[in-house]
DNA sequence: GACGTAGTTCGGAAAAATCCCGAATAAGCC
DNA sequence: GGCTTATTCGGGATTTTTCCGAACTACGTC
């Protein structure tokens, strides 16, 4: 996984295709073809920062359709419509769902590069913030049960004490695993810990 | 402020106007009608949650051009386009602009509805974050110059030690801005007043 | 049954933070 | 000169957190 983009280019026109792809390539952008959204859905695979240049109307599964499917998965690339024939309710359907922009053909070439400079910005922030999560995920899953009870307490702003009579044990048991907590999630203070738990999104209500 | 919404319809079209106004009372909303931008943009006040529908296409200001004038404001109010003469470019760039939705004239009374809900929903939270934000920060106004430095360093997880080292004076001093930082931004613990300092978006860097 | 591992539990000593009181110094304002 | 505010400390009692080690249980493996 390297840090050079890639941009699938995703149209069931050959010539179009193979235009957008001469043209991205000589941008100096690595560049991938498929002749359909499921050609595009079968192939692809863990990659580096991305996006997608899709037709809106195809043969077989539509560009919205495909879509949907993307945005589906754990991988919500950035897409850049590109189509000959679009309207209005179509355009504002995909920007809606997300897309980075909708061009008319035939489009400038400076439009396009543009806009698929855009989709990997946001790509590239995804995947750096998925990562940052990822890590912390790693910690917090090999936190036991009773470490993630303190944890999510802990975090929500408790003292030792109060945690202890939430959970039914004495005040010494739970410095343990808040020791343990500290250590598998990496955090140099109490205020890393809190930080790691809003991202994580785990919540404990306080019970006044 | 009350907390029933209000919608403001900005068209041009006296006729269009009007009918657009009766559907939206009859369906128990509030509502003020414009005839301009100008006008729309002289009138405008406090008030609780709302939201705009507007024609992109009118005499003097144009609907994007006060779709730009709204977002630069400190209000960005959510958004509903409608119009007779639209094209693919113009809906993208509203709807790249932030806009809810972009309808065609004639339009289902039931997808302007149902767009003017969402507008308003979003329109909803953002004014709770607002307010929400508006607590910490006339919170973090009445902090000392002293005391927000000590804020921003205790937030990044300093000890009291390592703070004092840092702004060069005694372990005791920082902990009387401590407790009156606690105290001024109603924190009621440490994870309590990390969480505020995220909202608010105070950092500092922690020297290794 | 023996053995290793992971999870939960707890003691005690040292460090850190909190809370109560008070107070000196300096700057700015009427 | 008085008044307020900001910043800086002290002392002592209390609470909380951290770091050292260690026992007990449950579970699966050999």
């Amino acid at each position: 996984m390297t840090d050079e983009p890639t941009v699938f280019v995703v149209d069931d026109d050959p010539s179009v295709r193979r235009s957008v792809v001469r043209l991205l390539e000589s941008a100096g952008l690595r560049v991938e073809g498929f002749d359909s959204g499921e050609a595009f859905l079968e192939h692809r695979r863990r990659t580096g920062p991305a996006c997608v240049v899709l037709d809106v109307r195809m043969s077989g599964m539509s560009g919205l359709e495909l879509q949907r499917r993307l945005s589906a998965t754990g991988r919500p690339m950035a897409i850049v419509f590109i189509t000959g024939h679009g309207d209005v309710p179509m355009s504002v359907a995909a920007m809606k769902g997300g897309a980075v922009d909708f061009l008319l053909k035939p489009f400038d070439d400076e439009a396009l590069l543009a806009a698929i400079d855009r989709a990997i910005g946001r790509d590239r922030a995804w995947l750096l913030e998925q990562q940052e999560l990822a890590v912390l995920r790693i910690g917090y899953d090999r936190l036991t049960p009773r470490e993630q009870q303190v944890f999510a307490l802990v975090a929500a702003g408790l003292l030792n004490k109060q945690v202890a009579a939430q959970l039914g044990t004495s005040e010494k048991t739970i410095k343990v695993h808040r020791a343990r907590v500290m250590g598998k999630m990496e955090a140099a203070s109490l205020a890393d810990l809190v930080r790691h738990a809003e991202r994580l999104q785990i919540t404990a209500r306080h019970p006044d």
